[in-house]
Parts: C-alpha cells; structure tokens; sequence
DNA sequence: GGGCCCCTTTACGTTTACGTCAACGTCAGG
DNA sequence: CCTGACGTTGACGTAAACGTAAAGGGGCCC
C-alpha cells in the first residue's frame, strides 16, 4: 500500500528534470518526505505536482502556485482563516472567469482568421493562374 | 481622423510604464510612427497592445505572442505560406482548448473546495461554544 | 572491484521581462 | 529666461524559473 515514487519517476511521469522538482521545493511547492538523504514522494506529493503543472500552463507564477495548492489543504479548524480563506477563493475564481473571457474571445478571433484563409485559400486553388 | 496616441497615454490606459511600451517595440511587438524622435501610436497599436495585454493574461511569453499578433496582419498574396499559418493557427487553437479544460477542472475544484468550507463556516456560527 | 545508475548538495550561468537611473532634447507657460 | 512636463537613448540592475557543471555517496551486478 501507500505507493511512493523517485524523483527520476515523477519527473518522466510529468516531463520536467529533477532539478526542476528539487527547485519547487526549495520554493516551498513540495514537501517529500525523506528516506535518509533521498526523497520520498507519496501520492499526495504527486497530486501537488500536477496541480503545479496546470497552474503553469494558466501562466501563474509559483508563488501564486503555492498559494493556490495551500488552498487544497487548509485547516477547517481555525474560523478566522476562514473568511480569509473565502476571499482568496473568490479572487482566484474572477482569475479565472477572465481568463475563461480571453480564450472565448481569441477562439473566436482565431476562427474568424481561419475562415478567412482557407476561403482564400481555396478560392487560389480554384484559379491558380489569375493574379488577383 | 486618425487618432493617434502618445506613449505616456497608452501606458496610462493599459496600466503599464512608457518603459514597458518601449520594451515591447524592441521585441518586435509594437512598431509606431516617428514624428521626428517621438513615438506617435496609432489605433492599431493600440490594438496590437491589447492583444499584447491579453496574450500576457493568458501566460504566453511575449515571443508567443509576437507570433500571435503577426498571425493577425499576414500577407493573403502568399498561398505557401497560408498552409504553414493555417498550422499556427491550428496550433495555437489546441492550446486555448486545453488552457480552458485547465481551467474548468480548476472552477470545479474551486466550488467544490468553496462549498467545503463556507457549511464548516455555517456549522461553526450555528454552534460556536462546542470544540467539534 | 570496476562500472553503472541513481541520488545528493553547492554554486554559478542564463533567459525573460521588465525597473531604475543617467544624461539629454523640446516645447509651453509664467 | 527658467521651470516643469514629457520625450529620447543607453546602460546597468533584478526577480523568477530554471539549466548546467562540479564533486561526491550508496547500491548492485558480473
């Protein structure tokens, strides 16, 4: 039970070196535990870890990265943190609504743009030996 | 006609520094007019830098987004090229599909995590002297 | 016991995206 | 004529996010 993993396996698994992994938890990102001097990572180390990678494919920077994954485990027991807690959610969510906003609208101009084309495209295929 | 602009009153519309501005024609993104020394910005700059901010928004880097931008003023004449920019824009389409799957799962946690918490929250202000 | 692979820490290098002066030109107002 | 606002180039500084090399330990396998 309790599946571990080297740092060489998370790092094929998710694509990135191991200096990179070591670097996130100098950051404060991960936490693995230790088996003498080598890393151990459990699977929630593996959780974080893919967060980390969605976070930086959104274009978060790492520290904002850490305070989003803090938001996965924080302290129910404690109140006061709570509302704090509420704020930071709802900041993060307008984030990400507007960054919903900007694909939709880059879509849309995206598929404007290849409509455009590939009609003109076609349309030279069609007369290939006529100028305009 | 023909508005145009100067560099200190684009950098206070979208909230950037004149330096940034400038920063940003040495890449290759902006390319105003001159009136003598001065930078004298018309209203496709001032496009171009909103595409620029949207592109920053999304955590593209500003050579991705150089790339982006010239998608959108490519000369139609060149039929070779319309393939290859056709491939861009397929591209760089995936890319936003998956920035918005990133995104939903995130919302999703981020209601999940949000509902989670605000009945703890509830619970704790129906029955605030018990410890559990 | 030599080679190989994986792991460790330390430390300096690099790229990106600007910030921050410095030193100077230009034009309007008082 | 002086000041102040706005503009210019040039150069150096810096923070983030790693890359890369150095120098070494531990285990295994034939």
């Amino acid at each position: 039970m309790s599946e571990t993993y080297g740092i060489a396996e998370l790092a094929r698994e998710f694509d990135v070196t191991t200096r990179t992994i070591r670097f996130y938890e100098d950051k404060g990102l991960l936490a693995p535990l230790r088996e003498g001097q080598r890393r151990v990572y459990a699977p929630r180390d593996r959780v974080r870890l893919r967060l980390i990678m969605r976070g930086k494919r959104l274009g978060f920077s790492l520290d904002e990265i850490r305070q989003l994954i803090d938001l996965y485990d924080v302290d129910p027991s404690e109140v006061m943190q709570l509302r704090h807690f509420l704020d930071k959610i709802h900041e993060h969510k307008e984030t990400l609504v507007g960054q919903q906003k900007d694909i939709a609208e880059t879509l849309a101009e995206m598929e404007r743009i290849e409509a455009q084309c590939s009609s003109l495209l076609s349309e030279k295929q069609k007369k290939p030996q006529t100028a305009n």
